[in-house]
DNA sequence: CCTAACTCCGTACACCTTACGGAAATCGCT
DNA sequence: AGCGATTTCCGTAAGGTGTACGGAGTTAGG
């Protein structure tokens, strides 16, 4: 929990060139702060971010341990390096169509980012490092309902609304999937296992809705939930939402 | 990550009497399930769940470290009971009002559960433990539009975006007040800090948009964002959509 | 050519969960 | 009353984690 260092953190997140401070006297870094993110990248892709350490990056790149201090200054720093760069990894595509279409391009971006990208989920930093590529992406999710005839208040609370369900949406989406990897099991199976326990303790009758609506639902997803429709479906309301907003 | 022991943990959770298996032979536990799991739950509140340890819970219930296995199988199991408890500590209010209100009382219930336990956001557990005080609430939340004009299936997906949208929302609010606990900075601080620094490395008029709708919002807010406006903001839209579907 | 600067890394510290096994306490049964 | 089964509590240890510190070796500038 140190002080992060703002001024060092910034140059590698804007120009990626300068590992350390600046001076070129001694040997060579025998790899590069890319080198660095990407091999990060890699072990979170493969192991999630509560597996991944930073000896697990330097074990990839043939360092030991403590060499990866004179890349990045810690952990947290360089999750913030890895966040950019994931966010620039896709091109954003230009716009067209109204700007329903556009807001579900927005939406559909962050959707697709979280599924490439699981542990994404699991960062929990205060403050955000600023980034170009995370820049770049706030930019493209504004203008596409720039000109709309939303104030501008209301084209940063819309994007928060509609980036804030996607995030939420493909959360869902990735632990399920996350749920059924790491324990081998279905949901059909979790519930096989869980449903003989739970009727012999929960008090038959005490549950009538959830009872109705859950089979409805089990039936018609052939699982606990459907992640995808429950973005498609919000996604719609919140379009509506939008528009009804639009025509007060 | 052992198999998680459904039998006991479900045993645990829906009467909490018996912590170890059955007998009653050897000496007398010292505390209670309950004792644990409160114990567990003031950690968790105080230092959120990134610092919660076995060890700082039996620190302060007085026992050592290895005796809390006699309580509960493991770590994840005890954030299982931790979590159904702080789940069941307020009561459900009666529903009244028409659907809106209902959804609002839903919303703002899952707000506020956030925001007295913020550490409920870090936890990532793959598939729920099925405790008392969920299943209650999600029968709550269901009896809340019960008989409104939806189909079961609607009925699911309208509690599921409306209690995904409030869970992050109040994220949102909950990593925003933590990053000015944590840093010590208020969010005007820490621009200060990161304007100066940003102005040298931002190719200028890259971010017409961001810069003109940042501005405006910074000012209306006092701060990067206003997370009880986005919740407000957000809710608004959604229930306007869930009605535009009713009219369908 | 020497010295300042830099990279790489060994060691150490303070944490974490939990597997294993032993000592002590308690109850049920003879 | 006393023994054996059962259970609690806990010491130890294994195998993880991030990072502070300082030392050895390499390189380039003056």
């Amino acid at each position: 929990m140190e002080k992060p260092d703002v001024d060092r953190t910034l140059a590698l997140l804007w120009r990626r060139t300068l590992g350390a401070p600046q001076g070129s006297r001694g040997p060579k870094q025998r790899v590069s702060v890319d080198d660095v993110v990407r091999a990060a990248i890699a072990v979170a892709d493969e192991e999630g971010l509560a597996a991944f350490s930073m000896r697990k990056v330097t074990d990839r790149l043939g360092l030991k341990l403590m060499s990866i201090y004179t890349y990045v200054p810690g952990r947290s720093e360089l999750i913030g390096l890895m966040i950019d760069e994931v966010t620039g990894e896709t091109g954003l595509p230009p716009h067209d169509g109204d700007w329903r279409d556009r807001l579900t391009a927005v939406a559909r971006q962050v959707w697709d980012e979280y599924h490439r990208h699981p542990w994404l989920l699991q960062v929990e930093e205060h403050r955000p490092w600023i980034g170009p590529n995370g820049s770049d992406k706030y930019e493209w999710q504004l203008a596409a309902i720039e000109g709309a005839g939303f104030t501008d208040l209301e084209m940063d609370q819309i994007i928060t609304l509609v980036v804030g369900f996607a995030a939420g949406a493909a959360g869902a989406s990735v632990r399920a999937r996350r749920a059924a990897e790491q324990t081998g099991m279905s949901d059909a199976e979790w519930w096989e296992i869980n449903a003989p326990v739970l009727e012999r303790v929960m008090p038959p009758g005490r549950y009538p809705v959830s009872a109705r609506v859950g089979q409805v639902a089990g039936e018609e997803y052939n699982a606990i939930s459907d992640p995808d429709r429950s973005f498609q479906f919000g996604l719609e309301r919140i379009l509506d939402g939008i528009e009804a907003l639009l025509k007060r």
